[in-house]
DNA sequence: CGGTAAAACTGAACGGGTTCAATTTTTATA
DNA sequence: TATAAAAATTGAACCCGTTCAGTTTTACCG
């Protein structure tokens, strides 16, 4: 692959990204149409399709965007000294939720959450699946970090908690993203009250 | 509304039902058309919208029929007299996970629940929602019971915990269903060791 | 350069879920 | 029983994601 075949490419993918996510924004990703993106990022249907392999991992890539913020925010909260197992928890997770609507819509996050469950060998399910991972272990790892740190009791298994309270917070997730009322502030709360007798419980008592 | 036309209603609605269960179960979710379901319960398309909004909300009434079974046995359970918070979990987590693959295949459930979270909207997955939280409600239920009789501490929120502990059960069973890889036993080990440090901090010490 | 193989691009055609205007059947009324 | 209104049915047409055979562009080599 030479230099200017490489270049276009380059460039086409950028512009088939720009104008994909720019359409899912403005208009709704089932309004999105594979034939507005193309004209918009001014290559054919065809060619679309020679660089992602369905509508479904387009959306997924502006996920995937969105998922490493998160991830990067949670990264530099782990490295503070927190001294409270609900606030720790509270505040991990409100970072979650608090970046979950600056990119992408409940109907984008519905829709990707739908996709990756409902064709989960696509390549973008499956990237999909390892970033939800990636948040999994940054739960384990906030407990395993108030343990050594003798905030949490030394007989806690910190992966099984912290993947516990991680599966409730993805799934209470789903269910603020399926109903249109629900704002974050309930969300939060609601979370916080369920991990509110784990986060006493599994506390070292001083 | 006479006679004829509500038994001819009520015949049509229940060879459309059996007709796409049986392709449903038969060649899968995907692969049974419309056209083909509407044919082998003698009508056209067009009428096959008449008693069914959409595919999927065909899909939902066959998944909620399983529900309801399974619903059924937990209460059989709870009603027992279990003495071992981690042993009554597995339990009642092994009846919902013996139940899920009777009638459904995992393609069948991931469609249903991608449908459930895509559409939110749609009569049947608010029907799936409504299941879901009598099942959720259900684990609540036993931790009540099991704190009634002294096996889990008083000072511990038992719809909190149930909630926490099955929205993980839950979770879990997407991705079960998601990789075609893993068996029921496997999932069944990993929800137990998950549980453990919940199901040892809530039990009464004696 | 010229020729050719490989890569990229194209858009018309396809498939299957969904819609809807026209038709048929049933019910209600006189 | 005749007639009109209402309900139910129909299937061809529509929409949109996806495919693929044919065309154009680029890279490589003598």
């Amino acid at each position: 692959m030479s230099g200017l075949r490489a270049q276009k490419k380059a460039d086409k993918n950028r512009r088939i990204l720009e104008a994909a996510t720019t359409l899912f924004r403005k208009v709704g990703y089932d309004a999105a149409r594979i034939e507005d993106i193309a004209e918009m990022a001014g290559v054919s249907v065809g060619t679309f399709y020679n660089y992602y392999k369905n509508k479904g991992d387009m959306l997924m890539a502006t996920v995937s965007m969105e998922v490493e913020e998160v991830l990067a925010a949670g990264d530099e909260l782990i490295g503070r000294e927190l001294d409270n197992v609900g606030a720790a928890l509270s505040e991990l997770i409100g970072k979650y939720y608090d970046h979950s609507l600056t990119y992408l819509s409940k109907e984008m996050w519905r829709t990707a959450m739908s996709l990756s469950i409902g064709q989960p060998e696509t390549p973008f399910s499956k990237r999909y699946t390892a970033l939800d991972h990636r948040l999994s272990k940054q739960v384990c790892d906030l407990f395993r970090s108030l343990q050594t740190r003798g905030i949490v009791r030394k007989d806690v298994d910190c992966d099984a908690t912290g993947e516990l309270v991680f599966n409730n917070v993805n799934m209470m997730f789903i269910e603020f993203v399926k109903d249109e009322e629900m704002d974050i502030d309930g969300l939060k709360a609601e979370v916080a009250r369920q991990n509110a007798p784990v986060a006493m419980l599994v506390s070292q008592v001083a």
